[in-house]
DNA sequence: ACCCAATGCGCCCTCTGCTGGATGTCT
DNA sequence: AAGACATCCAGCAGAGGGCGCATTGGGT
């Protein structure tokens, strides 16, 4: 079927993995002498080949030390696979003399183009070019995607290393078996193929799920398995029952064990009563109802505690606060945050430590940059699900938070909170900059401050009126003001001074004589363009409206503010207001803050140029409500 | 079968910091 | 009047704390 399929591996994305990477000691010092482990393909068609399965196998991060994989029944192994698409690049030779089911299940050789030739143990979904694929070092299941299902490697050649607690795999005489829980082959696979019982062998459960991004996520479980027999069939018909025989050590203790298998998920428990009460978690069966909301719970325990919420009733009280609840481990953990800061979980990267696992695995995505939380919209992946859910606001347009004064909308709850300490609160913290007087409301906004204005520039910056450098922009500005009202433009024929270049200018064409600006509609000449268009409008303009100033006493009109203003002063009035005016006056915006007046006085101090990083790193929130700003000072 | 401690998952929250547009002020 | 620039402000994401609740493991 599948023979001859000219079929390609991708090289780089076959086997990821989550959590634990496996690989048997004894492989591993096999791999190093140039062996292929404990694998010995027999027969016809043997495949017999070296070890090039280059991307296929699961292996341990370089400096990483694998863990011991032992044989402990139930024992679990997280590994994070990939589908795999072949295509032309990698052959398949059927070599179904392995398999006593060839339709279900193909063990092949994997032949690369390029010549190299992974030997590996797949089965393929009927017709169908997609399979998932386990690296267990010495060979390649596959599995059909998405299922539910056990994958059984009942051959003989299952070696137990049992006194390293090792085990080593070998395809030798190996007979595959692929179970769809689901299906109604339940139970028959199982008694197909019988094991060698001169040999331990095990089972791989394996179940394999859709997981992020692209992945599947196959949680394996080694166990062992010698004889199975159908006794004592649990409540669920589900499960199945094992007498296993523990390979651990020697076998002549022959210890004989009752497993429980769910055969729903992964579960396994040495206890019938903790497999029912684990099967009743895939049931809706519900049959503890609350007599005052009328909702159903699987246990009287769950009832229990949900009862508690309707009465209030939290038995577990913390000697060291208010707080109560309803379990002894929420008291334990609360105890844990709030009083006695037990962390027991300590990040192996950093000093970071954690009352709860489930913390550090999170913290722990902040080392590794994993982001397993994909936004369906955007490109955007997010570490926890509440990240994601946040960010989903920005495609909603969802604001949730509602400020209770101006009832303006946020998308965030620190976002509202900040915006009604700014707005609404008379206490508002302002944030001081350590190196001049200047206030802030906000602390990023400080920063921004400090990074434009206090930070060291390698670049010389010119004062504009004099040869003066600086390398902080604060100390340009603060210098520039000195030359503020200082008349630095002396005339060279009388005693005029002004501040401004181009005013002397003007200035010296009355020594000179010079007139530069002539009027086209007539023979005058000015000094200054300013004159030269007043005149044109007043002279040659028809369209042009004199402004008229009136006196809001008399009612006289000026031609000039200055002279409206003299009038009125005469007159008793008040300043009058312009009866028309040629333009627009722009509008004042409202008066400066007292913020400048605190710049000016800090101008007068010395503020030495601060490399930022030099600078404090604490910034002092100063309690400014209503604080003079004389009483501001300035620390740097 | 019951009980309790432990574990794991999920949800929500706060704090923090960066960014860029809006606005105010100065030159 | 216009440009430059400082500050204000909301949007957004990173990181971690805290708790509710379902489930499991094991003792009795």
């Amino acid at each position: 079927m599948m023979a001859g399929t000219e079929i390609s591996v991708p090289p780089e994305q076959f086997t990821r993995i989550k959590a634990l990477e496996v690989i048997p000691e004894v492989l591993l010092e096999e791999e190093e002498d140039g062996g292929c482990g404990g694998r010995e393909p027999p027969g016809p068609g043997d495949v017999q080949a070296p070890c090039p399965y280059g991307p296929l196998q699961a292996r341990v991060p370089e400096g990483e030390q694998e863990p011991p994989l032992t044989t402990e029944e139930g024992e679990k192994h997280i590994l994070t696979l990939q589908t795999v698409h072949f295509s032309e690049d990698v052959q398949l030779q059927d070599i179904s003399w392995l398999s006593p089911q060839p339709q279900e299940g193909l063990q092949v050789t994997v032949q690369q183009a390029g010549g190299g030739e992974l030997q590996s143990l797949l089965w393929l979904g009927e017709g169908s070019q997609q399979c998932v694929a386990i690296s267990i070092q010495e060979g390649v299941y596959s599995l059909q995607e998405t299922e539910v299902m056990e994958l059984h490697v009942l051959e003989g050649s299952m070696a137990v290393a049992s006194e390293e607690s090792k085990f080593v795999v070998s395809l030798a005489e190996s007979a595959g078996r692929l179970k769809l829980a689901k299906d109604q082959e339940e139970g028959q696979l199982l008694a197909e193929g019988g094991p060698d019982p001169q040999v331990g062998e095990q089972l791989f459960f394996v179940e394999a799920k859709p997981g992020d991004e692209g992945r599947d996520e196959i949680v394996l479980t080694v166990s062992d398995l010698n004889v199975e027999e159908q006794e004592d069939k649990p409540a669920s018909s589900q499960g199945h029952v094992e007498k296993a025989t523990s390979t651990k050590k020697t076998k002549e203790t022959k210890e004989i064990k009752r497993t429980f298998h769910c055969d729903i998920c992964v579960f396994t428990s040495s206890r019938i009563s903790s497999f029912n009460r684990h099967m009743k978690t895939h049931t809706a069966e519900k049959p503890h109802m609350c007599h005052l909301c009328l909702k159903a719970f699987r246990t009287v325990t769950l009832l229990r505690n949900h009862v508690n919420t309707h009465t209030g009733t939290r038995p577990y009280k913390c000697g060291d606060c208010d707080m109560a609840f309803v379990t002894s481990g929420e008291l334990v953990r609360h105890r844990r945050y709030k009083h006695t800061h037990e962390k027991p979980f300590k990040c192996s990267m950093c000093k970071y430590a954690s009352v709860e696992a489930s913390k550090l695995k999170r913290h722990i995505r902040s080392h590794t940059g994993e982001r397993p939380f994909q936004c369906l919209l955007c490109s955007y992946a997010s570490k926890d699900t509440y990240k994601l859910k946040r960010h989903m606001r920005t495609h909603s347009g969802e604001k949730p938070y509602e400020c209770h004064v101006c009832h303006a909308r946020f998308t965030q709850s620190g976002t509202m909170k900040i915006h009604i300490l700014q707005k609404h609160s008379e206490n508002v913290p302002k944030y001081q900059c350590p190196h001049c007087a200047t206030i802030i409301a906000r602390k990023s906004d400080l920063r921004v401050h400090l990074r434009n204005l206090h930070t060291y520039k390698a670049t010389e910056m010119k004062c504009r009126c004099c040869s003066a450098v600086f390398h902080e922009r604060y100390a340009l500005i603060q210098h520039q003001k000195t030359h503020k009202n200082e008349k630095r433009f002396k005339c060279e024929y009388c005693s005029y001074a002004c501040m401004q270049e181009r005013h002397m200018t003007v200035h010296t064409r009355t020594h000179t004589g010079e007139k530069p600006f002539p009027c086209l509609s007539c023979d005058k000449c000015f000094r200054q363009e300013q004159l030269l268009n007043v005149h044109f409008k007043k002279y040659h303009d028809a369209s042009f409206i004199p402004a008229v100033y009136e006196c809001p006493k008399c009612g006289k009109g000026f031609s000039r503010w200055s002279n409206m203003q003299r009038h009125s002063a005469k007159c008793g009035s008040g300043p009058g207001k312009p009866a028309a005016l040629g333009k627009a006056r722009r509008t004042k915006r409202k008066p400066a803050v007292p913020k400048e007046a605190v710049q000016e006085d800090a101008a007068a101090k010395e503020v030495p140029a601060v490399r930022l990083e030099q600078c404090p790193g604490e910034v002092v929130p100063v309690p400014y409500g209503g604080v003079a700003a004389e009483e501001v000072t300035c620390d740097g």
